[in-house]
DNA sequence: ACAGATATGCAAAAGGCGTTGCATAACTTT
DNA sequence: AAAGTTATGCAACGCCTTTTGCATATCTGT
């Protein structure tokens, strides 16, 4: 649930002491540790209250992973593909860089990989769903394009971040961007 | 666990029970609704068997999906990555295709994607586990070139399947082959 | 400050997971 | 065919999830 603030005050507090306390246990263990009893026991509240606002664990933990999406639209704002591409990837590299320990922590819980491919269309939807299917390209072909060039993305970062970031940043972003702009057929050398 | 015929004759019941329960009822539900509960009823068997042989379902589910990774291996031995690079996409489509529709359903829950990077993973480890670095790659260029060219072949196809398959596969190929080999920087017309 | 609305807590329930110890059944070996 | 091995079934357990009905506490509007 996302407040406004206008919420009946028992509510606010009992949200964002789930909230709280959800962040705080997602980087002291893996999501797939927390169990909603655990959860409910720290923030004080009781069981039933938690499922009165979500469903699952996992709406909770989408809900807080999306609160990262719309930022990231907001900064891309009036960039396209294919055109910007390799500002896309910059910005989505670096980014996701400067988000600190807890957006790293869900997205290394590589158990639900499925939100993150959530996480990758909301953050490109919120800036591409007005856009049109560009000049010269069918349909199928669009959908396709996104599907590579998203994926790729978030899954050579993921990957980036298991290895403990052990290459810079920026050499990080020249080498996806050749990779995805270039094409998988060059050699090196 | 993957039967050599030689074991105890109710082992290989048991087994056999299992995975042909399992399998059945992947087809009539998403992978996520079978509990071992559920698939020990109709399997016949007690649930203190079934634990004696898998520690969890998700283990179930690997094995099964595993089994489809070695002939693609055999499929493609002795091509290479980024030489071959067409004819392991080609490959790689083709054959899930002629999987059939367990293949489809394990894919299409998308719930459990981890699998998935796991499949893909092990479909390229079993041929290229040998492999060293081509010439002029350094070891991260190298490990960013498979996650992106892996990345994007399961999950193309996995939308694919998704959208029901409307676009024929020889042209699903050929734009991925395009897309893929000759990058993301490519205008249309 | 009061009345009405409503969110929360509590207790209990049904159901799934994963484990244990033990008796019994099925299999293999000779 | 008997003896020895080993897999299975059974019953019960502790733990977690998710839902329920109801009483109580807390908020909001006036």
């Amino acid at each position: 649930m996302i407040l406004t603030g206008k919420e009946d005050m028992r509510i606010r507090k009992t949200i964002s002491a789930i909230r709280a306390n959800f962040e705080e246990m997602l980087l002291e263990m893996p999501y797939e540790k927390i169990s909603v009893k655990a959860l409910c026991e720290r923030a004080m509240i009781n069981k039933t209250t938690f499922y009165r606002y979500y469903p699952t664990m996992d709406d909770l933990l989408e809900e807080v992973l999306m609160e990262y999406a719309r930022p990231y639209a907001e900064l891309t704002r009036g960039m396209r593909y294919p055109d910007d591409i390799e500002v896309l990837i910059h910005s989505f590299m670096t980014y996701c860089t400067q988000q600190g320990p807890l957006f790293d922590a869900i997205l290394s819980s590589g158990a639900y990989s499925k939100i993150m491919w959530k996480l990758m269309d909301s953050m490109s939807e919120e800036r591409d769903h007005d856009v049109k299917i560009p000049e010269g390209w069918t349909e199928e072909e669009w959908q396709l394009y996104l599907t590579h060039v998203n994926m790729s993305q978030i899954r050579i970062y993921q990957k980036w971040v298991e290895g403990g970031r052990s290459v810079p940043v920026e050499r990080m972003v020249a080498m996806t961007v050749r990779l995805v702009c270039d094409g998988a057929r060059i050699r090196r050398k």
